[in-house]
Parts: C-alpha cells; structure tokens; sequence
DNA sequence: GCAATAGTTTACGTTAACGTAAAGGTAGGG
DNA sequence: CCCTACCTTTACGTTAACGTAAACTATTGC
C-alpha cells in the first residue's frame, strides 16, 4: 500500500485530523490530492513522523519544518548549504545539551526513587 | 553568599524576571522575604535550575513542578509514596523515549551533513 | 532633595498549537 | 432515498508561557 488517508495517519500515530492539517497549514506537509481528498505518500508519512519526534523533543514546529528541510537534497545554492550545515552544527549543540540534561533528570530520578523507597522501609515497616 | 536577589537569577540564566515571577505564581517557587522583597535562597535556585532544565526537556511547568516535587522527602503517606514511584516509572519511559529520538536525530543530521558537503564538492568545484 | 536603579503588584496583550463548531460534499449500504 | 462514515473549508475559542505597560515603593549616589 504506497498511500495513506487522513485518518489512518490520525490512528496510527495518535493526533487528531485536525492536527495534521494544521502541520499542511505551516507548510509541513504538502499531500498530494485526489479531488478535495489529500491522499498521502510514504514520505509524507515520513515527515509526519520526524514532525511527532521533534514535538517529543520540545521544538517548535517552525524548528521542525527547518530540520525536515535539511534532509532534502534540493538545495544547489552553495551559501545555502554552508549555512544548512551551520544549523546542523547548532541542532546537535541543542541536542547534546539535552542528552546531558536527561542523564542528569535520569540520575535525579534514581535518586528520588531510592529515597522514596527508604522511606517506604521505615514507614510502612518500622 | 547565600542569598539572591531577582535579577541576579534572572542574569545568570539569562531570563526575565516576568519569568521567575511567573514560575511563582504557577507555585514552583517560593522564595522568602525581606519586607516586599524576594529573597532566593541556594535551594531557591537549584529548584530554578531545574524547573528550566525541564524546560530544554520539552516539559510543561506543570511537568516540572511535580518532578520537582518528587525530590522533596516530605511524604509520608506510603501511597503517595508509592504513587510517586510509578511517576517515576512513567518518566523514565519518557526520557528513554527521548534518547532514542535523539540518537535518532543526531544520525539524521550526520547524514543530512555529509549529503551537505558531498553536494557543495560536485557544486563548489563541478 | 532629586534622579537613577532595583524592587513591587495588577492587568491586559501575544504567540503557538491546536480544539471545536458550523456547514457542506461524496460514496456505499439497506 | 436516506443514513452512516469519511472527507472538506472556514473561523472563532482555548491554554500555556510569558511580554509589556502602568503605577507605585525603597535605596543609593551626588
């Protein structure tokens, strides 16, 4: 099957009609049209799906659609690909400084685990 | 020195101090008083610390607030204790998520910059 | 004594990311 | 022929997270 509709993307990743609609409207996606009905691609689903990771990652969805640009290799202007690898430069700064905060939170967590359950020694036994 | 003023907060991680105040109002702080004045202790501005780690996170205030609260050993209830384990449980799940998407990420910007420089060699010297 | 600086509260404004409702087109089943 | 299910557009509403402005207080420096 080389094609999806709106509410079988809906189901499969969870968000409403509305919600995808809304990504066409910024100028997320761009599904092709049968009639008024949008019909869409594996690769709009791809996009779909790097859009929800970045959602996931706490960015904008204007950070997204210039992330999901990157990827695509239509870009000849040579001061456009020198400052496309700028931004990728800077996304993996952004991206390495949340792989710390999350280890430092996943540390946190061990923590707070342990003294909860410290706690439930000494207070559901003691 | 163990005492802070607003602003001095506010430079140091470079937000506003709309901002801090706001975080009071939502209840993720509480900082003491010198007659109308705040006055933020260390404990004051490690909770700032990660109310803000939280949000590079991608969490929501509300989020944050919970977590935090998390580190706090005052509960002395087994079933909030217990309650608060499974929260952790969830966030974990979250995080690991979170690392997986990123790796995830960081390989498609790898990708995204070697399609980069592959084409300015074939445009810049072609 | 007065201006500059840093603090305060109150309150309306703004942006992002959708929710929700209205009003309607279309294809298939009984 | 009408109901159900799915699709469409248009447009106002909502929530989170502050921005911004107004109006006031308190301290410091000259």
């Amino acid at each position: 099957m080389a094609e999806y509709s709106i509410s079988q993307l809906s189901k499969e990743f969870d968000i409403t009609t509305r919600t995808i609609r809304h990504y066409e409207d910024l100028g997320l996606l761009a599904p092709a049209r049968r009639g008024q009905t949008r019909v869409y691609s594996p690769a709009d689903r791809t996009r779909l799906r790097l859009i929800l990771r970045g959602k996931r990652l706490g960015l904008s969805l204007d950070d997204s659609r210039e992330i999901i640009d990157m990827y695509e290799p239509g870009k000849t202007n040579v001061d456009q690909l020198k400052k496309l690898i700028d931004a990728i430069q800077a996304q993996r700064v952004k991206l390495n400084q949340q792989l710390d905060d999350i280890s430092k939170l996943l540390k946190d967590l061990n923590q707070a685990e342990v003294d909860c359950i410290d706690a439930l020694k000494s207070n559901g036994q003691g």
